[in-house]
DNA sequence: ACGCCAAATGTGAGTGACTCACATTCGAGC
DNA sequence: GCTCGAATGTGAGTCACTCACATTTGGCGT
């Protein structure tokens, strides 16, 4: 929905950078997406038109049909639950965010603030129904698929708004996080 | 911070029924907090005296303490993610609303609205704080701790959400979900 | 280079959640 | 009944977010 023109992807951009900058320098709740706007050179409408809220600045996840693929690739007599975390831990390569440092930009202004931690689990949804969705396919209920699923993934989101070494890439955090999964 | 008095009591007795009230006959995001203050009889200032978001009608949840405390009596050798799954199945008896109608009717509320999902998440995080507190005071490390609360707790919210059976007790839902994490 | 045209952005006005300083009313104890 | 404090009301304000409509701009073909 929002514009995906060359024009519009910097002025994207300009948002995002202008955001963080913010964000970091006075806090999230006391920067107002007028002041954001401003600080990109744009108008508070152009902000809302490239993101629906002014959450979505600073969370963003487009890795769901990714992790779903690697957890339908486990051995299918697992049970839910390790199927999910093997299959994560093997997506971890992939996702792995080559530019690294605006990733770590968000994930700590993310962490300083309960109402963005809040965000971040409203956008985990997806993920999470379509890594259930590929184990109901194979024939496991939903409920149970839904838990597996949630299970992980809330382990994964806790490991890293938790994480204090900064000198830990994000994909060892994660790994770490699976790991105390394992019984 | 809310008022405590018999009185206050009433009224905010009567914002909670007012508010499932509309919730269920319109919608949470077609109902506004005028209109739930208004039928509880009452100004929308007093609706924010009682409440401090929206959302808090609807949200809640006071049992961290008996949580903590099921899950730091596990026998202390079991790895963390073990001790927190059986620890919360052993609370499940103390927690279980006898009576509860009205929290059928919240989960089903909560379960119909994104936002509500994710402010019930944001509540959640003090129990789980509460339990990884627990566990680091027995020596393990804090991010382990915090996974292995998280991943349960985000297990059984999932759960709850999720829930289509209405002949499930919400406590049979909840050890349903701890189950599955059994590995 | 130049101009066309859709896509991107701006304007202005509005709604709803939430806050604050201050005035008013109600109810439990004397 | 009266009093004093707690509970509630008033009015005005901020900020996130939306809509209908006007304006500009940059990428494109020629």
């Amino acid at each position: 929905m929002p514009p995906t023109s060359p024009r519009a992807q910097r002025t994207r951009g300009r948002i995002v950078d202008a955001a963080l900058d913010l964000f970091e320098r006075q806090g999230y709740d006391a920067t107002t997406t007028t002041q954001v706007a401003a600080a990109a050179g744009v108008t508070q409408m152009t902000f809302f038109r490239h993101f629906p809220t002014k959450d979505a600045v600073v969370v963003s996840d487009p890795y769901d049909p990714l992790i779903a693929d690697a957890v339908g690739a486990q051995p299918r007599d697992l049970p839910p639950f390790e199927r999910v975390r093997r299959g994560m831990l093997a997506a971890l390569g992939d996702v792995a965010p080559a530019d690294d440092t605006t990733a770590l930009r968000r994930v700590a202004v993310v962490a300083a603030n309960p109402r963005l931690r809040a965000a971040v689990v409203l956008a985990t949804a997806t993920t999470e129904r379509a890594i259930a969705d590929r184990l109901v396919a194979d024939g496991v209920p939903r409920l149970d698929a839904t838990v597996a699923a949630a299970a992980c993934l809330g382990a994964c989101t806790a490991a890293l708004l938790a994480r204090t070494d900064a000198r830990v890439p994000l994909a060892g955090t994660v790994a770490r996080a699976l790991e105390v999964l394992d019984a």
